[in-house]
DNA sequence: GCCGTCCTGGTTGTGCACAACTTTCGTCCC
DNA sequence: GGGACGAAAGTTGTGCACAACCAGGACGGC
């Protein structure tokens, strides 16, 4: 991989988990300058970052005003959960790929990594453990365009979920997504992945309820 | 919407119809310059438009070469095809939007459009019209992602469709086209959506079959 | 004849200076 | 005192010059 590519992938991954993790909640204006002296370039190679994110709608770009984190309606949340409910179970469709013994360490070291959480509920600790949890999810299916897609559509809403975190009770969310990692230990065991998919399904759904009473 | 933005579309549904419509097919080197000084502007917001499509696959840049436009291998095409099959039948559940006499005038401009094809095959004439009822299929889902996320797949592949066309027959194709055009009118007459999504799937499907027995 | 080297033309990537634009705040007129 | 106007500061967008890089061919040594 060219130089080039490779600190353009870096600038955008990286802005993208701040984005995501709430490091720039939704309003906050990014300065091209500042980012550019931080990541160490000049403007030119960090715009083409934030061009990318504005293409993916994660930012909004205003001549002479700035570059601001977008935030999300309920609609639009509405509607990309309910696409996101259909792929989630399409994993365990779209060539799976089998349960491997590394696949089974993975899921154990979530599920040991879920019991911190419980001990210890974080929002911050939360939102990285459940970005990580996301993309083993996808891992399980072997058809990129699926992942592509996937992916793209949980940066999209996966900083309003965390906005609302604190308005639900951290502690019961941080067991019930323990509870999902070990209800999916138990279907990967069985080697059985549309189980594991529906399981994502059914956790994407209901936290998608409790998320929209407000 | 600004100035600069509006720019910046153009730029890039233009290029993207011309690499979609095999004006550049695949391995076509793209020269920064003499686009910029075709669309009357300087390089820079021309390789905006070209830094997008090269995030969503459609063209390469590699330093000190050119910018080249992408061929795709016959695995990604048939995960790409696996995936867009459920697209195309989820628009007949996530959020349908119920036939108007707007859209069965439209749905008979294009069996029309057909018929004419029919009478007179033409692989870039066959392209626009393929690319127009695909993006009419979309309007009939009310959900925002599911578009945008089945328009970038659609795109991503409809090239390497075409490319193959002439190894096809091409009046056989035309005619099979017409023909999922009339279903869809039936089923649009019906008021039967979730019908109409499933003889999309259907069509997609088949045109895969025949496309892959290369 | 063959291989390695260097040079040259052409291309994309980068940095910088300036243009275009928006917001804010101060000032002046009424 | 209120409102309109304008200047100023700060931001993104654009154009240009140059750096970095690659492919191909000429050239010389062997």
């Amino acid at each position: 991989m060219s130089e080039a590519t490779s600190r353009h992938l870096r600038l955008y991954v990286e802005l993208r988990s701040r984005i995501c993790l709430l490091d720039y909640p939704p309003g906050t204006r990014l300065s091209e300058e500042a980012l550019a002296s931080e990541f160490g370039t000049s403007r030119t190679p960090l715009r083409r970052a934030l061009a990318r994110l504005e293409d993916e709608g994660l930012v909004v770009s205003r001549h002479g005003v700035g570059t601001l984190v977008t935030d999300v309606e309920i609609g639009e949340l509405a509607q990309t959960y309910a696409l996101r409910l259909e792929l989630a179970q399409l994993t365990g469709h779209l060539s799976p790929r089998p349960a491997t013994a590394a696949t089974l360490d993975e899921i154990k070291d979530f599920v040991a990594r879920g019991h911190a959480l419980v001990a210890c509920p974080d929002p911050r600790v939360f939102a990285g453990l459940n970005m990580d949890y996301h993309r083993f999810g996808l891992s399980l299916s072997g058809n990129d365009a699926l992942r592509d897609v996937a992916e793209r559509l949980y940066f999209r809403t996966a900083r309003i979920w965390l906005k609302a975190i604190p308005r639900l009770d951290l502690a019961e969310e941080c067991a019930i997504f323990l509870e999902e990692m070990q209800q999916t230990e138990t279907a990967l065991r069985a080697h059985d992945l549309h189980a594991a998919a529906l399981i994502r399904r059914a956790h994407i759904s209901m936290s998608f309820q409790r998320l929209s009473t407000f």
